[in-house]
DNA sequence: TATTGACTTAGACTAGACTCTAAATGCTAT
DNA sequence: ATAGCATTTAGAGTCTAGTCTAAGTCAATA
């Protein structure tokens, strides 16, 4: 799968594919005999989970630690397993603080539309 | 109250408190006679809003949007109100996003826990 | 009176995560 | 075969949100 391609599919510019191959979350991928990647079955496997923790905020940081612990082999299962833990408990937390905000927020927005704003920001 | 107290309060930095004074999220502060900043309960209140509209990662831009149309008058209030309308959609799908990342960790964790992890990142 | 420690300013610097540029090469359609 | 778009690289630039520095002022204390 060209760049191109996947892109289209993951919504992202290929400039982010390339410096997320740059700093080693994916990849090396593979290039034809001109040079031009190849995006292996693989390679989307690991786009899209690198993606979805991106999205969460995980920081490309703690995605590189993974990725070098997985690319250690199976002794650092654990380890990994506990770099996720962690990787949970942070979103957790992140969730609620956000679910904070949210809720106050909408009892904000409430009062905008009842028209009982008081006199403070 | 000083800057310390007001530091100690929320748990955030000078350097911040001062930053916010600068882009107009708050005051301009009152200062004593010295020049020495003197926070207001009203400065309290904002920085509070400020504060846990950050830490839902509300951008300072949007902040500071929604502080300059408060200092504009009732007649922003519609306005005012639509901008924490989208701020409030935009933060909804923010944390529908962390919550599907926050199923898959757990999803993998699980597979680590369990030992059926496959041959994937 | 001298020192210490909190406070002030303007402005430079940083981290993180991209994003863009330039210059070269490759692919495809006319 | 040539125009025109995609791809490649290395490296520079950008944006956001602070964070740090230097140089100075002020109040309280030894």
């Amino acid at each position: 799968m060209t760049i191109k391609e996947v892109t289209e599919k993951f919504n992202m510019t290929n400039d982010t594919l390339r410096y997320y191959e740059k700093v080693g979350l994916i990849g090396p991928v593979k290039k034809n005999s001109s040079g031009i990647r190849d995006y292996s079955d693989n390679d989307l496997r690991r786009i899209e989970f690198i993606k979805c923790m991106r999205s969460a905020g995980i920081s490309i940081e703690v995605l590189k630690k993974y990725v070098d612990l997985y690319e250690k082999g199976d002794s650092t299962k654990l380890e990994r397993q506990h770099l996720l833990e962690e990787e949970q408990e942070k979103l957790e937390e992140k969730i609620k603080t956000m679910t904070d905000a949210l809720d106050k927020l909408k009892y904000k927005i409430e009062l905008y539309k009842t028209d009982k704003l008081d006199k403070y920001l």
